[in-house]
DNA sequence: AAATTAATTTAGAATTATTCTAATTACACT
DNA sequence: AGTGTAATTAGAATAATTCTAAATTAATTT
């Protein structure tokens, strides 16, 4: 339930960045989030949250995952209208929800896959993200 | 507001398929979706109902939409966590979200990119759907 | 160190989209 | 015409999230 000195750095110059103060709160939110990986959502972290830092409100996790969002630390993943969940990892990737276990997996994609979906847009319309969202099962064998 | 004998062939059929029967209602909210296909959310698509069916409840909406897309005549479509919007493009398509507008429009994608998408799976994971949100910004020139 | 300021946290109320409930209505089939 | 089943309806309930206003914290100036 801390950040490593890599992390520390990165968490400060992100929030710095984005004129936020790193404050303990949201230091300890971003550490659940980097240590647990399951795309937990904002109720769930809540929770987690509660057991090392009982004090903490929901009100909070809410708003520290706001400015984690914003400082560009996590991405919100959203199934239909399902909870928002969070997610750490930054690099390019699709999600897969499993319909059975509900569980959520990030899927690696290179980046040649997301210049190949832009092509089918018109020119004059400018991206700024792609969301993809696979659904599906996984077959034990 | 009212369906094209094709169209109401395919409605009845698909509606028939999935033991739901062809009512009025149904028929008249899957109309409204084909008239104006700017992916309606279920209060926009009560309110416009309401023109023409003054009687019918959001209740009702809701029931009609979900079995629509029970059915496969059309499908929800999710950006982040606003209301759901209904959509009766049945093609394999994107949906492109002006962050300026609020406009969505369909983006066509040939049958490749999906493939090429599912390539980076593990084998064991079984796609039934895949979804696809551009957001950004539409260039005037 | 005390005072000032601005940002953050907090608890609880408010909001909003959607689902649920239970009663009524409509329709197909004896 | 009567019965049974599905669909519709109005309004209540739910659940995730946002809002509000007060309290706390931290940094800065006096």
């Amino acid at each position: 339930m801390q950040l490593s000195p890599a992390y520390k750095t990165i968490f400060n110059k992100a929030l710095e960045k984005s004129s936020l103060k790193p404050t303990k709160q949201r230091e300890h939110i971003f550490s659940l989030i980097l240590d647990k990986k399951d795309h937990p959502t904002a109720d769930e972290i809540f929770t987690r949250s509660r057991d090392t830092m009982p004090t903490i409100s929901l009100a909070t996790v809410y708003n520290c995952l706001e400015t984690l969002v914003e400082s560009g630390l996590i991405r919100q993943v959203n199934f239909e209208r399902e909870s928002t969940r969070y997610c750490p990892n930054l690099k390019p990737h699709a999600h897969f929800l499993c319909k059975n276990t509900g569980n959520i997996y990030d899927v690696d994609l290179p980046d040649s896959i997301f210049s190949a979906l832009k092509k089918n847009l018109p020119e004059n319309f400018q991206t700024e993200q792609i969301d993809i969202n696979f659904n599906g099962s996984i077959k034990k064998n």
